[in-house]
DNA sequence: AACAGATTGTATATATGCGAACTATCTTGT
DNA sequence: ACAAGATAGTTCGCATATATACAATCTGTT
């Protein structure tokens, strides 16, 4: 079904430019609702599921990540991960270790958090290649290519004079 | 720069469909937050103004949307609706009138609210054709083709039997 | 007409997102 | 060594998202 048929667009504001900034968010929308889904089933949630990513895969040599380093790789304001890491902490998936710079604490994964992400993983990416199926790699390549085109478009000085 | 490294993915849990994921994701969540950049000068958020842009464009005969119709077709729970509702009747952007149905409201745009779009539309479409820019047609057709190809991997019956 | 079932809007609890202001701490320049 | 500035984390107020439960109301079947 065509997006503007999906969402009741008899008339859109839009040009084909808006049309397809539009496709993007709805792709993006469902496919975070779909593993927020997914994620649901395991008691987390997809950006809990990101962190614990992050610190399997990212961590350096103290064994874990600081807050704002989190924040950085995940593209979010650093006051956010304060209520994030508060909750899982709550569920123990994670703990906060004290670090030589007294300002920082060094997140990391606690046995239950790595039992659970050893489990999910695996099924996650069997998800996502379930999901991507449709799709061939070249196909995939190009999307690639033509969303890194747009993020050039979104770059701070391109993003000024814009009103009046 | 190539996202990996814009996440600080050294080894992403990643195959190549999970980059596409995270590629789709980033791009929507940067247009997001330009758009909400663009649209807090004017008071407005990008939700509310896609309220906006429904009521002018989508209105049927009672000159209005009911919620649950605006939920549906922004595709968010209608629950969200009271309270950004609430939140576009309290900066008086919108309001709600009866409907004969009496469990409905009929939201429709006032004065003010008409006022506003009228002069922010062109401004957010001419904001729109900038970012997309480097971008041409073919390329626009494309990643809308593609998109909705994974879409088409995100139906109901799709998405069981990855838990165990 | 009456009852069962669907739908609408609301309320609540929870999880994210933002910017701004704050404290504690580290770093840098003199 | 010390003052100025940068950085990390927290807290606040707000906007948005979810699922769930509920009351009011409509609709359809008997």
């Amino acid at each position: 079904m065509p997006l503007e048929k999906e969402l009741g667009l008899k008339e859109p504001i839009a040009t084909s430019e808006h049309e397809a900034v539009l496709n993007i968010y709805y792709t993006a929308s469902l496919l975070k609702k779909c593993a927020d889904d997914f994620f649901r089933d395991f008691g987390l949630t997809d950006v809990q599921f990101n962190v614990l990513a992050l610190i399997e895969y990212q961590s350096g040599s103290a064994g874990g990540l600081t807050q704002a380093k989190i924040g950085e790789m995940m593209l979010v304001n650093r006051a956010n991960i304060t209520s994030l890491i508060d909750r899982m902490e709550k569920s123990q998936l994670v703990e906060r270790t004290a670090d030589t710079d007294r300002r920082t604490n060094i997140i990391k994964m606690t046995a239950k958090g790595k039992k659970l992400f050893t489990k999910v993983e695996p099924l996650y990416l069997k998800q996502v290649r379930q999901v991507m199926s449709p799709v061939d790699k070249p196909e995939q390549k190009k999307i690639i290519t033509v969303l890194e085109k747009i993020r050039m478009g979104l770059s701070e000085d391109t993003m000024k004079n814009f009103k009046e």
